[in-house]
DNA sequence: CTGTAATAGTTGGATTTGTAACTAACAAGC
DNA sequence: GCTTGTTAGTTACAAATCCAACTATTACAG
């Protein structure tokens, strides 16, 4: 590639970020309004929401997420009743969280949100062209993960 | 779609964020290691690189970014001497924003190494998908930006 | 002209995030 | 059983971001 030939448009982290802020924004304002939440407190309800009891570590490794931002979401969460946590008889530094009928309330209503919200971004698209980007965002998270050079 | 067939593996903004953030790591490492940047700077360095001088306001439109991002973005490039200003003779408002030398040169560097980061991002995909991809990527990007509902 | 609205960019304060150090509990070797 | 190391989760402080209010300048209506 010649070095007048580079474009930001091209340029795939920069056009996965805008996509991804893009397509972020008014998903977000929901939970938020709605419910108060960050991006940190809607992840964890709904790894809580989908596969039910986990622990902390166990979220952090699904989601990618640090376990500083699961420790404040997860904070949060309990103080406004969405989350419960239970000490591990066996080793007493583990918790396992899981929803109230609040925060099961709160997903359900949520998870339903995002289909009819995922569901119009799709609609945008024809059904080759998302299974080829659902693939490809799939692989880039695992390659980009491991370190490619 | 069922009730219980949700999977946040399908949910296009969630996989878009993993997917970004995942291949934004390694670069954001480079510019911030080498250039003490945010990737706020990173951006406005690559807009005046690729598009010469600009105001703060024509980047925050090709960039979509939020102009009080810009205004600090700017100002700590100025202080490392990497961005010049200077006021427009007609409207005293409008500053116009270009790199000095040194810019030049943080810009060439980073723009190489953007392009062989992005060159193993794409090696990863065949062109076929990549390119299906990148369509997507800009479609996506437009479309939840106007709003669809 | 003059008052009102619009635009370019900046600043202040609250909120959020990142990084590193911390506590508490367990594990394993000796 | 005591030291050393590891793991789960929290906390503290600095850095970055967001939102709203601000200054300065231009535009425009009457």
């Amino acid at each position: 590639m010649a070095d007048d030939d580079f474009q930001l448009q091209y340029f795939l982290p920069y056009l996965l970020n805008q996509a991804a802020e893009a397509s972020s924004l008014e998903f977000q304002q929901i939970y938020k309004s709605r419910y108060g939440m960050l991006r940190t407190e809607w992840r964890v309800l709904f790894h809580l929401g989908l596969y039910g009891q986990l622990t902390a570590s166990e979220i952090g490794q699904r989601a990618r997420m640090h376990k500083t931002k699961i420790s404040r979401a997860v904070h949060r969460l309990t103080e406004r009743r969405f989350v419960t946590r239970t000490r591990d008889d066996g080793d007493r530094r583990v918790e396992h969280l899981s929803l109230t009928r609040q925060g099961q309330a709160a997903y359900d209503d949520l998870r339903a949100v995002a289909q009819r919200y995922n569901a119009a971004l799709m609609d945008t698209l024809d059904p080759a062209e998302a299974a080829v980007l659902r693939r490809t965002l799939l692989k880039l998270s695992d390659v980009a993960q491991e370190g490619f050079t």
